[in-house]
DNA sequence: AGCGTTGATAACTAGATGGTTTTATAACTC
DNA sequence: GAGTTATAAAACCATCTAGTTATCAACGCT
């Protein structure tokens, strides 16, 4: 219901490298727009619109001290992404992947590709 | 390196809710194309992109079968997604806010929110 | 009051995305 | 071989994205 647009909004700020780029910079505090956009060889604005996206999906929030704009992570989101994301865990893992392969041995017999004569 | 596109291929993928739920299907077992478009008001090419673009993030895989093309889950991208993302858990856990809040409150003394005279 | 700094906004561009309808390809069925 | 089913491909369209440059607003400093 809810969780929908949350998740859309958060995977797509996420589907971006200067994005997560400046959420690792975040995790080490709070920076400025300034501060955030020196690394990246792109403009300021640029950088503020990602600031924008970022902050749309709820992972950064800012305040303000004088003509600053300080931006903080907020992690929350994450949460939520990550939770998802737990539900599909035992598909990756390796043990899975071997029973889900013997299962598919066993179910389709049409068509084995082995155990026939050559 | 070579992480950053797999990431941003993969959050790009998860970050429609159309891909997100032929992934939750493809987890009960392997689908084929009319199968997957079936519970979805929209056409069969808009789902066949969709699969294309869960295809390229490697997130499906497609065998072949007569003039079907079944298709199954490959978690295994979902795995280095979460990997990112469990570097951020200590932020979203309520311990961490707590801690952080305090922090701020410890080394911004030039701007306190209480304490000074009115 | 005037100046420099910080950041947002506007207007524009090129290319990606998500959808459509129509058409083509390939394999099974009769 | 004709028809049907399953899927891909093409052409098109509207909207979004990520970037640009140029401009504007707010604030602090001297």
């Amino acid at each position: 219901m809810t969780g929908t647009d949350v998740l859309d909004a958060t995977f797509a700020a996420l589907a971006d490298p200067t994005r997560r780029a400046i959420l690792h910079r975040l995790a080490a505090g709070e920076a400025t727009v300034t501060e955030l956009a020196q690394p990246f060889a792109m403009s300021q604005p640029a950088v503020s619109k990602h600031l924008k996206v970022l902050e749309r999906a709820g992972l950064v929030t800012r305040g303000r001290s004088a003509q600053r704009r300080p931006c903080r992570l907020n992690a929350r989101p994450l949460q939520e992404a990550t939770r998802w994301l737990e539900n599909y865990r035992a598909y990756w893992e390796e043990s899975y992947q071997r029973l889900d392969a013997l299962l598919d041995e066993l179910t389709s017999r049409d068509k084995p590709s082995f155990g026939g004569p050559p």
